[in-house]
DNA sequence: TCACCAAACTAACAAGCGTTAGTTTGAATT
DNA sequence: AATTCAAACTAACGCTTGTTAGTTTGGTGA
């Protein structure tokens, strides 16, 4: 029964225009042209460009906690695991590329929830990492360093926000399917 | 001969202020700050904030493409190509991590020069691509997507500057072998 | 028909922006 | 000791920023 509601067009025109150009480039008055309204009017729906960064940020990043947490909490192997991992980000991502940009780009002028923010994200790598370990302990992954398994899965995940929208006809469980291979089987023949 | 001088030291911390808080959000004053001094004394040394952002990201890219040039040109499989593009994006990140993120998040705030650098990125991105074809095609690498392959290669290497700095115990070869491994191997037993 | 009110508007604010003009300083050269 | 000059300074500029105050508008329910 929730309809768009103009608070949330200014939000989402909001992430768009950030991923351009990033939070401080964009201004209220910029936001306004875009939506075709007066900068002033802006404020008869939000309180202020913080909130409209925090809005776009902690609603995504608390989607990554709770997808992690049913991630670790299931009876599966720790390869599985993974890919589950790649399926979150890529199925959270197609949902919304422009404010994952803003996640990625801009969570530093957070003011208020900056802490909150970090916390999530230190946890969410902790849990990203325990599985890669667990999986070299089980002997399902490779010997090798985990952390530059990590940081290479998550860069390319963190990536997606880029390069989803310019690839439209690669549906979400193709692109998921793919990058698997990609990230977890090598490219070597 | 060449020391540091004023406007070196201007451009290393500007990239340095840009790196945590991107361009737009860098301030003149802030900037002076840094170094010690007042933002009006600045423009003894640079002309304008714009040609500082412009000569952190140029001869960044510059470097990219007479490495990529070097690359394509050499008589190696493809396999040992991306080991070299591996390389090339650890030592150039290694040498220059906070121009690195400047040349990342802040390219579109480039005014005069930025058809120049999309120029010299697009290209890249064909030579990269056109070496994981050619791979596919010679059976050096798996049958997948080759889009898919660089965009993860890709996204990892541009990656660097974040994690370079907090690792600092890896030297640069080690890293390099880590990262090949992990890229074109997999991570699979 | 009229009162109401959300949501637009105009006008303006203090603060901060990049940048310029003109001045002072202090070390090196004559 | 006097001259020079790069490189710092102070002061200020015109403009843009996020935001507030107060007003107008146009549709809805009594």
């Amino acid at each position: 029964m929730k309809q768009e509601t103009r608070k949330d067009e200014i939000i989402t025109t909001a992430a768009k225009l950030f991923k351009e150009k990033g939070y401080s480039a964009v201004t209220m008055r910029d936001l306004a042209t875009a939506i075709g309204m007066k900068a002033a009017s802006l404020y008869n729906h939000i309180n202020s460009k913080q909130e409209i960064l925090k809005a776009i940020i902690i609603s995504i990043a608390e989607e990554f906690t709770s997808g992690m947490t049913e991630i670790i909490n299931a009876d599966s192997s720790n390869i599985t695991k993974l890919k589950r991992i790649v399926d979150l980000h890529v199925s959270i991502t197609a949902k919304n590329t422009n404010g994952m940009a803003s996640l990625n780009n801009d969570w530093m002028h957070l003011e208020d929830q900056l802490d909150y923010y970090l916390l999530l994200r230190n946890e969410y790598e902790a849990n990203f990492l325990n599985i890669i370990k667990q999986g070299i302990s089980a002997g399902e992954i490779k010997q090798s360093n985990p952390e530059v398994i990590m940081f290479s899965m998550l860069s390319t995940l963190r990536s997606l926000y880029l390069w989803i929208p310019k690839k439209e006809d690669l549906n979400a469980n193709d692109l998921a399917k793919s990058l698997s291979d990609v990230l977890i089987d090598g490219i070597n023949t």
